[in-house]
DNA sequence: TTAGGGTTAG
């Protein structure tokens, strides 16, 4: 066999982008003789079973079907395993290996430990630790900083600091693991501490530093020490847009972004993305226009991470049309997460039959569902009514797509029965669900009882969440608008009055509208700005005009029993209201006004904006929290059903 | 030809 063959079959290797494509590849390789070299089966098996999507089970089956397999393809297998959606799975080959009286080397416990990390076992770790002492590779740096990383990951920050303690020359990267370590703990003090005594630092080192204080939340922390930091690169401006929007501090978001832009730094994909999230999370349409145009102009779009970023911001601004421009469009390809995305866009709209079909037709694009999806698909029937559809899917989950149903689908067909008004059926689901049900289970079936008013069965509800979690206000605000729903008002107070010894407060509810490309928040309280006074002003006319129309408010959804007056004035005062009002104040009549709100919407908030629509002429498009509503004409898009 | 620490989308 001629070295140029074997060289030609490395060389169309490395071209490979599909597992078809790998497959032609090594049927031409195995024709030729020239697959049985180390350097190809090598390649061949990094590419299937780490570099390209979908490939692992051909590396398994490669890896099962060779004669005498080595440690190293061993190795490149346990790799491809611990980072896929089923880490354990690399123990089992590890066992394989063993039995082939293969001796494991540092490369196969850097792996295996990493797949003990990425499935959070703390008892494979101290297994594998062992294992490593026996082969003598627990010293070893990379073993050793994968080891650190494994402990934190599992909580044990002692076994990190020994293992850590342990090591003769620790590098950067070893330190950089045991300043993660404290991170992951929740010791920010002690991450300080470190990152103080680290001999050699580099950007990453820094750059740890503003991650851990984004994810603990010390949003001001993060701040100085950015402001300190003498060199910065695109991860340390990503961490602190990305940072900021996760916590729902959008303008800081933007203010970062314009100003690496200023400082004449390009913002990449993750830069982006970490943008247009803070755009869907509080419905900056404009604003989100303004960087989609911007990420066309630097070819972006055509990132997969970006155009799913795109789909997400247009669907969560209520621009369903601009979002499916973007998926059937503007995207040559499309992932789970796009189709997942859009399936969800639908969902939100009330399109439940529309997203149903679109999942089918997922499937038929040979896209096969995961567990995000079937939340997506579930959410969708739940939202429309279809309850034997959702079912239906719920009970193919397992056994026709190995999906597994966890907690949260459990969640959504709770939500499903309880919807519907089927409160019993979904309360004996709850029952006997396999999985210990948790809190949320029960808050979504005591936020059935609230809309289909059941008391006896929302008392029995309130006693589990009791025990699962004391704490909870919204609970007790459920419970009270049960009670409040019946007419119960004595019930009412005793849940206020056990409310205020607790010290317990509602969530405060805030709603974004965005008028002429600046986002405007209201929050239903007594501080007066400007804005606020003028909303206020603006919606008394609204109010006077709509009790003309015949409008009665809802003082059921009122959490206080107090005098009526006052029970009116506190909803007349939800921050729906006021940002609807101030729309109507500032924006011209063609306009659709967008609210965001970050709680659901109450029904006479509900009730006002659909008269607000007929009487004002006006159309107003609300995303709360569990989906869209779209006012027109004196009706609204989820037919009185959220 | 395989490795450990930092920022991306449902």
């Amino acid at each position: 066999m001629g070295s140029n063959v074997q060289l030609q079959c490395l060389y169309l290797l490395e071209q490979c982008r599909s597992v078809l494509h790998l497959k032609q590849v090594h049927a031409f390789a195995s024709k030729t003789g020239a697959d049985s070299g180390s350097l190809f089966t090598g390649k061949l098996l990094l590419l299937a079973a780490v570099t390209l999507a979908n490939a692992l089970d051909y590396a398994l089956h490669f890896l099962a079907e060779f004669p005498s397999p080595d440690a190293f393809m061993f190795n490149t297998v346990i790799r491809g395993l611990a980072e896929s959606p089923q880490p354990y799975q690399s123990l089992i080959a590890y066992a394989h290996m063993k039995r082939l009286s293969l001796s494991p080397d540092s490369f196969s416990f850097a792996f295996l430990l990493k797949a003990a990390a990425n499935s959070r076992s703390l008892s494979t770790g101290s297994q594998l630790h062992s294992q490593s002492i026996h082969y003598g590779l627990d010293a070893h740096l990379y073993v050793a900083t994968t080891m650190v990383s494994l402990y934190a990951e599992c909580g044990c920050i002692a076994y990190a600091e020994k293992v850590f303690g342990e090591l003769s020359h620790p590098n950067v990267v070893a330190w950089n693991a045991m300043v993660t370590a404290y991170f992951r703990s929740g010791d920010v003090a002690g991450a300080g501490q470190v990152f103080d005594q680290m001999p050699v630092k580099n950007i990453t080192t820094w750059n740890l530093m503003l991650a851990g204080y984004m994810k603990g939340g010390n949003l001001g922390e993060a701040r100085i020490f950015f402001r300190e930091m003498e060199r910065k690169d695109q991860v340390s401006w990503n961490t602190m847009i990305v940072g900021f929007a996760s916590h729902g501090y959008f303008k800081e978001a933007f203010g970062f972004l314009r100003e690496l832009m200023r400082d004449g730094i390009m913002p990449n994909e993750v830069s982006f993305t970490g943008a247009l999230s803070a755009c869907a999370q509080i419905g900056a349409f404009e604003s989100g226009k303004i960087l989609h145009g911007l990420i066309e102009k630097t070819g972006m779009n055509f990132i997969m991470a970006v155009s799913n970023a795109l789909l997400d911001m247009y669907a969560r601004c209520g621009k369903i049309d601009m979002a499916k421009r973007v998926f059937y469009c503007d995207m040559e390809k499309r992932n789970i997460v796009s189709w997942t995305s859009m399936i969800a866009a639908l969902a939100m709209q009330g399109h439940g039959k529309e997203a149903l079909e679109l999942f089918h037709e997922m499937m038929k694009e040979g896209i096969i569902p995961d567990w995000i999806t079937f939340i997506a698909v579930l959410y969708a029937c739940s939202h429309s009514g279809l309850v034997e559809q959702g079912v239906e899917i719920f009970q193919s989950m397992s056994c026709e797509y190995g999906v597994q149903p966890s907690v949260e689908h459990y969640g959504c067909i709770v939500d499903l029965y309880g919807r519907a008004g089927m409160l019993e059926k979904a309360y004996e689901f709850a029952k006997q669900m396999p999985i210990k049900p948790n809190s949320i289970i029960w808050r979504t079936l005591l936020g059935a009882c609230s809309i289909h008013g059941n008391v006896r069965l929302a008392e029995d509800i309130k006693m589990r969440l009791a025990e699962l979690e004391p704490n909870d206000s919204s609970d007790y605000v459920l419970l009270s608008n049960v009670y409040a729903k019946a007419g119960k008002w004595n019930d009412v107070i005793d849940v206020r009055k056990s409310m205020n010894e607790k010290s317990m407060r509602k969530d405060p509810g805030w709603s974004a509208v965005e008028v002429n490309k600046v986002i405007y928040s209201f929050i239903a309280s007594d501080i007066r700005s400007n804005v606020q006074e003028e909303a206020l002003m603006k919606l008394e006319e609204i109010m006077s005009r709509l009790r003309m129309e015949g409008y009665l408010p809802q003082l059921a959804n009122v959490l206080h029993d107090i005098e009526e007056e006052e029970k009116e004035n506190a909803i007349v005062r939800h921050s729906e209201k006021l940002a609807v009002a101030f729309g109507i104040a500032r924006m011209c009549e063609e306009e659709i006004i967008r609210i965001v709100k970050n709680l659901r919407v109450c029904r006479d908030c509900h009730d006002v904006m659909k008269l607000i629509s007929k009487v004002f002429k006006r159309e107003i498009l609300l995303r709360d929290r569990n989906r869209f509503h779209c006012f027109r004409e004196g009706s609204c898009s989820c037919r009185d059903f959220w």
